[in-house]
DNA sequence: ATATATTTGCAACATTGTTTCATTTGAAAA
DNA sequence: TTTTCAAATGAAACAATGTTGCAAATATAT
């Protein structure tokens, strides 16, 4: 789906910078940095507009925020078919962080489990972060 | 235990600032912020010194970060029953979150489980977030 | 008591994130 | 197509967070 579709999907304005920020995330196979975003947004991109259209994005579900540590967050495209899920706010999968190489990988398989909580609890979403070794650096 | 013998065991130095890192968080039930151990550690506050013990602190496995949001970090003592899993750098539980009051809960029961990963990858480390609402919250 | 490596605290800087507000723009209606 | 108006942008200014270099201070071992 392209980028125009999927703001008119969520009602949200076809704007240069929305547009910009799904199509850098469409070019890649795993989420991006600001910085990487920024690189392929080249004189499209604003820090302050990209902040608040990050904001935007991740708020009508179109994208996820992975933190992995305070100074090491990364962008991930939702995919369509669970676009619902996503507008109602659950992380569906975990994410594994490679030590080595620094990547990020949404492991879509590896699915957010229904954590037995102490009395009095109730939990509306969960993050989990795996970190380790990646494939590719496991030679 | 008491602050001098935790760093004693730890082979580090005693100083008056990790002594008031480790006191403001022995005070406390559950994890803190920057800010709010800041208070407790009084005029033996200093910021630079602050991260620098922090480090530190994690570094050996005397108290572990805990971070929520980018803008939302705590930081928690260990047990010091589970001080060797920690100096091995290896989470042992989960973490929650409540969206209500903001407080963060050590969930000692709620254990960090083995996850099923593709080929390839392997783990070294997890973390898990829980958010929702708290025993407190939950009238 | 002394020696020495570690830690501290300051200055200065770099990065990250937010708010206000005037201007521009997207998209719907006339 | 033109008009209209709420939404989005981008600049300035600020606030918070995190880091580095370096001289002075201090904790511990001898």
């Amino acid at each position: 789906m392209n980028a125009t579709d999927i703001l008119k999907l969520h009602n949200i304005k076809k704007t240069a910078g929305r547009l910009a920020i799904i199509n850098a995330l469409q070019e890649s196979t795993c989420p991006l940095s600001e910085n990487e975003i920024k690189e392929l947004m080249l004189e499209s991109y604003d820090r302050i507009t990209f902040y608040r259209n990050i904001q935007t994005l991740t708020a009508v579900g179109i994208i996820h925020k992975i933190v992995v540590d305070n100074t090491l967050i990364r962008y991930g495209l939702n995919c369509c078919e669970t676009v619902h899920e996503h507008s109602a706010h659950r992380n569906t999968h975990a994410h594994f962080y490679c030590e080595q190489c620094h990547s990020v990988v949404c492991l879509q398989e590896v699915k957010i489990p229904e954590f037995c909580l102490p009395e009095g609890f109730i939990s509306a979403d969960s993050d989990i972060i795996i970190k380790g070794k990646c494939e590719k650096c496991n030679h």
